[in-house]
DNA sequence: ATTTTTTAAGTCAATAATAATCAATAGGAA
DNA sequence: TTCCTATTGATTATTATTGACTTAAAAAAT
């Protein structure tokens, strides 16, 4: 097992996980690149490693940013529960390899059970599908883990019902 | 938490939405460049400089103008009446090419507008990003525009899965 | 009726301040 | 070794602001 607790990049990832808990009532946070970088005396360029790395959509984590004056990038936490049980859950269910026709009736049950939306998984159905001419068992399962990891922990609420 | 946000086209655009909420049941107001640019004590060109940047179709308003004696800025909000003119909407903005950087604004955009939600967020970025390897700006813009096309329209229908 | 003047909006390029990207390199683990 | 994760810095792209110059519409003057 490696340990890279005391890295940089570790370092910065617990930082903006503690900024996190600053903000309890809030679901993202704000930042400055620079300020950052200068604060843990690195170059700018390692917080977008650390993003890349640590706060991507996969982990549940939104970047919205600007440049210029009054830049900024602000990080939005849209899942947060601790996903190790859970993932672990999804890993067995779906195994290495799963058929769009088994994906699809995973999708019935996690939609009667109220785990997804029926536009979610509308998104994931289309998603699945895409690969098209290379869709094996084995990239289906890939990104159908990828897919439900990401919102694994977030709840469903009401601000996740559009009508159309 | 910072904010951030307190450069001047974003008090502009700001200002410009609170007249919208003041005249909720007309879907545009009227301005005089000059006045504005007075008002907020810059140059007027930086009022075409927020109109550009923060109301352009793909944020659902357009623009109408007279130059002259009696000159205005017209800002109208796009209304949809139908789903159709949704979907016809995304396939405008979208185009045959995106990036995914492009995209991505877009979504917070579509967010911003609730169009979508942020878990929907979630799976269309992860989705865009898996083609990986063979992430065409055509293959992401097709993609792109089927996984929203699904969501715009109401009802689920056979086109919502068609490979290309 | 035509030309000139006045008034107001549009365009474009320059600048400053950030952030993103990309490729090279280093370091540690298997 | 070989692979993956981290670090670094040079280069590129984006955002907001400003002002000089251009264009358009209406009024005034002829």
């Amino acid at each position: 097992m490696q340990d890279y607790s005391d890295n940089l990049s570790q370092v910065i990832e617990r930082y903006i996980l503690g900024l996190f808990q600053n903000e309890e009532d809030e679901n993202f946070i704000s930042l400055r690149r620079k300020e950052l970088a200068e604060m843990f005396g690195c170059v700018p360029s390692q917080i977008n490693y650390v993003l890349r790395s640590r706060f991507g959509p996969e982990r549940g984590y939104l970047i919205e940013s600007r440049r210029g004056e009054y830049g900024y990038i602000k990080i939005l936490r849209i899942t947060y529960d601790e996903p190790k049980e859970k993932s672990k859950h999804i890993n067995d269910i779906i195994g290495d390899e799963i058929s769009l026709h088994d994906a699809c009736r995973l999708l019935e049950v996690l939609k009667e059970r109220s785990f997804i939306t029926d536009r979610e998984r509308l998104l994931i159905e289309i998603a699945l599908r895409n690969e098209s001419s290379n869709k094996t068992p084995r990239k289906t399962a890939r990104l159908f883990k990828r897919l439900l990891k990401s919102l694994m922990s977030s709840e469903i609420s009401e601000e996740n019902f559009i009508d159309n």
